[in-house]
RNA sequence: GACCGGUUCGUCUAGGGGUUAGGACACCGCCCUUUCACGGCGGCAACACGGGUUCAAAUCCCGUACCGGUUACCA
């Protein structure tokens, strides 16, 4: 039997970074067994349900890689089913009609009734007055048009009992399990019925959702043994908790827990993908970075933890505004990565920040360089830059020219953002210079004031003719360094402030040769950071 | 309250009767270097507590504490 899993979520919201996990954990599970990973909206609860919700889920799957197999299910579709589910089990006593009338109560006194109500002691899950009412006092009522829930009869004694593939055998007792109701008075089924409806009807093999449903499998159990279904096998994940080890919620922690934040800060799906693997889940090995292949190779769940993991972020700190691990994940992805897979994404960040430019895409300019991307082995001063440099033309805009300036730039970055905020001056002649590096490198040193442009009419001087190569700008800027009695740290970091706007990055000499003579000239000269 | 589950460095985790309790992130230090959040080397740091079982317990059993989940005509 091919396994067929599901993630269900409800459109209520945002794709939450527990959902996220959920929905890795049946995809890894599915491709795993050569199953299928199918989808479900779970909108029963017409009120909070939006179509917003909806697609916002879609899209962070879609970000995450994680597609669908067949047509999604709209839970609301099938209330149908639900509804002839409910008076089949009416029909043959396995359910009775409630005449209770409904309480009015929003959102926020019904969960204070629930703790109210959960102070009493004990109460008798079987007390409800209409649980025996005859079955023809029970068919005038309804026929004479009165409001009735229809609930499950669950029984005296026993107990429910299912084998959890992660958390092990569990068992309940019935006088824990209220008569739930399976059925509103409005006519609309309720979310276990639901569940365990299309579930049947969607061949659902195994079912993997989150430790919070732990007790709504002993009442899913009840309903499929009164259906005389076969219940799937469970699988129930651990929670992921806040760094105060309490619930990760969206009303307090808001956007941290949004797929979409992570998207939009400049995270790499497979680099998520990857983190999210890992909390709650090991493989039993010490290897950490996983490729989306290894982990359905090795994903099993029978290594899935029991304990719940924390989600570690420091609010109001910049620098750990996320998890350390996921921000690390990412950037050790960004500076790993296969650079033509990487490329793609710099792209769509640089497209993003109107920073992309046409040429970047096109090797017209190169017709005798290879196409092939520069691997991390082969030193950047053989590359075309210089090779075209020598005949006076500054070629920034080249395919080629970008693929080398994202490899020499990707090192110490941690997002894709990254390229167009830190990276800036690489791609604009518009970028900010940080306070803090103009302070260190700048200030520090008045001479620099006049030196700085000096070393420009050397450089414009020097290179009229001559190779502008990494060598050649070593020793011309050595030799303007002792002529100036100064340190080359001193004039090196004075020049990186002016031609990148930032303290930290590759080899000044790398960084002299991707921007070109032109532009290295240009900005030694240019006065805007001594005016700030 | 009741029912259920959990507890190894700050965080993610390995280990499941005999280990100097391993790795990763973070943090700190040193090195490299023109700076650096790259890289290299090193350091700090954990079996919740109490009883048992055993020659031997982080590992098995019981209890306690703490944390979490559930307890809706929500999902």
């Amino acid at each position: 039997m091919t396994t067929r899993v599901r993630f269900a979520p409800s459109p209520t919201g945002y794709l939450h970074i527990g959902s996220a996990r959920t929905a890795l954990y049946n995809y890894l599970y599915a491709k795993k067994t050569g199953g299928k990973f199918l989808l479900r909206i779970e909108d029963t609860d017409i009120a909070r349900s939006t179509e917003e919700s909806t697609r916002s889920i879609l899209e962070g799957l879609a970000w995450l890689g994680l597609d669908h197999e067949e047509e999604i299910v709209f839970q609301s579709d099938n209330a149908d089913k639900h509804r002839e589910a409910a008076k089949k089990l009416l029909a043959e006593g396995k359910a009775y009609r409630d005449f209770t009338p409904k309480e009015a109560a929003s959102d926020k006194t019904v969960k204070e009734a629930i703790i109210e109500r959960a102070r009493q002691a004990d109460k008798n899950m079987r007390d409800n007055p209409y649980r025996n009412l005859s079955e023809v006092e029970s068919d005038t009522r309804a026929a004479n048009g009165e409001p009735y829930a229809i609930r499950l009869k669950v029984a005296e004694s026993g107990k429910t009992s299912f084998e959890d593939e992660v958390f092990g055998l569990q068992e309940r007792d019935y006088s824990d399990t209220e008569d739930l109701v399976l059925l509103r008075s409005d006519g609309h089924p309720l979310y276990n019925l639901a569940v365990v409806c299309d579930d049947i009807e969607m061949g659902i093999t195994h079912v993997i959702r989150g430790q919070d449903h732990l007790t709504n499998t002993h009442k899913q159990v009840l309903i499929y043994e009164a259906l005389g279904a076969t219940p799937p096998k469970f699988a129930h994940l651990p929670l992921i908790l806040a760094p105060n080890k309490g619930k990760l919620s969206k009303r307090k922690h808001g956007e941290i827990v949004s797929m979409t934040t992570y998207r939009d800060a400049g995270f790499i799906p497979a680099a998520f993908t990857n983190f999210l693997a890992l909390l709650g889940w090991s493989a039993g090995e010490e290897q950490e970075i996983y490729s989306m292949d290894e982990l359905i190779e090795k994903f099993s769940l029978d290594h899935i933890h029991r304990s719940s993991a924390v989600f570690n972020f420091r609010e109001n700190d910049p620098r750990h505004w996320t998890d350390d691990k996921a921000l690390w994940m990412n950037a050790e992805y960004i500076r790993t990565m296969p650079l033509d897979e990487l490329l793609p994404l710099v792209k769509a960040e640089l497209k993003a920040a109107k920073l992309w430019r046409e040429e970047y895409d096109s090797s017209a300019d190169f017709s005798s360089q290879s196409n092939e991307a520069p691997t991390q082995d082969s030193p950047p001063s053989e590359g075309g830059v210089a090779a075209a440099s020598a005949d006076g033309v500054v070629l920034s805009s080249s395919r080629q020219w970008f693929e080398r300036a994202v490899e020499l730039i990707r090192h110490r970055f941690f997002t894709l953002k990254d390229f167009s905020s830190q990276g800036r001056a690489y791609f604009s002649e518009d970028y900010d210079f940080d306070a803090a590096a103009i302070a260190k490198n700048l200030t520090k040193f008045p001479d620099l004031r006049d030196w700085l442009p000096e070393l420009a009419d050397r450089f414009e001087a020097e290179f009229v003719d001559k190779e502008y190569s990494e060598e050649n700008i070593e020793t011309l800027v050595k030799a303007f360094t002792e002529e100036k009695g100064t340190k080359l740290g001193v004039i090196m970091n004075g020049a990186r402030t002016l031609l990148t706007g930032v303290a930290v990055g590759p080899s000044m000499l790398s960084v002299f040769e991707i921007l070109g003579v032109e532009k290295t000239v240009m900005r030694l000269r240019s006065q805007v950071a001594w005016n700030q």
